[in-house]
DNA sequence: AACTTGACTAATC
DNA sequence: CGATTAGCCAAGT
């Protein structure tokens, strides 16, 4: 049969399917960058497609997207827009501190896996 | 099938 | 600091 494998390869899950597990595993109080979820999800120069994926993410998938910003600390979300504010809402509310100009302080915040934590998501055990 | 867009980013000017 | 450029690539026109 022909359909045997998934395009570009069936060793590993979807590329979405993957960046979904890094985002989830971001803990509260912490943020990441696009540009990170990226590295660790192993699509290294791919932040575009976490927006993509994150932004295509079914509503029944709840994921701590909020907790996913740009590379210069700000959300990437539409300035103005009522999911802009609740993201910054939302990180507030969990410790996560901003500048009056909406900037996360990343430098403080950021999200820095340890190798345990790596290990952790896949089957670590 | 060509061209444009976009929850991005790093480098350069 | 801001503007541009180049890289990236799935989806949408």
């Amino acid at each position: 049969m022909k359909g045997a494998g998934r395009p570009g390869g069936d060793r590993a899950r979807s590329a979405d399917e993957r960046i979904r597990e890094v985002v989830a595993r971001i803990p509260s109080g912490r943020v990441a960058t696009y540009g990170q979820v990226a590295r660790l999800a192993g699509l290294p120069r791919r932040a575009r497609m976490v927006g993509r994926a994150l932004r295509g993410a079914p509503a029944g998938v709840r994921l701590p997207w909020h907790r996913v910003v740009n590379a210069a600390g700000y959300s990437s979300l539409p300035e103005g827009s009522e999911a802009r504010s609740a993201q910054l809402e939302r990180l507030r509310r969990e410790g996560v501190q901003i500048a009056p100009d909406g900037r996360v302080a990343l430098e403080e915040s950021r999200w820095e896996p340890s190798l345990d934590e790596l290990l952790w998501g896949p089957g670590g055990a």
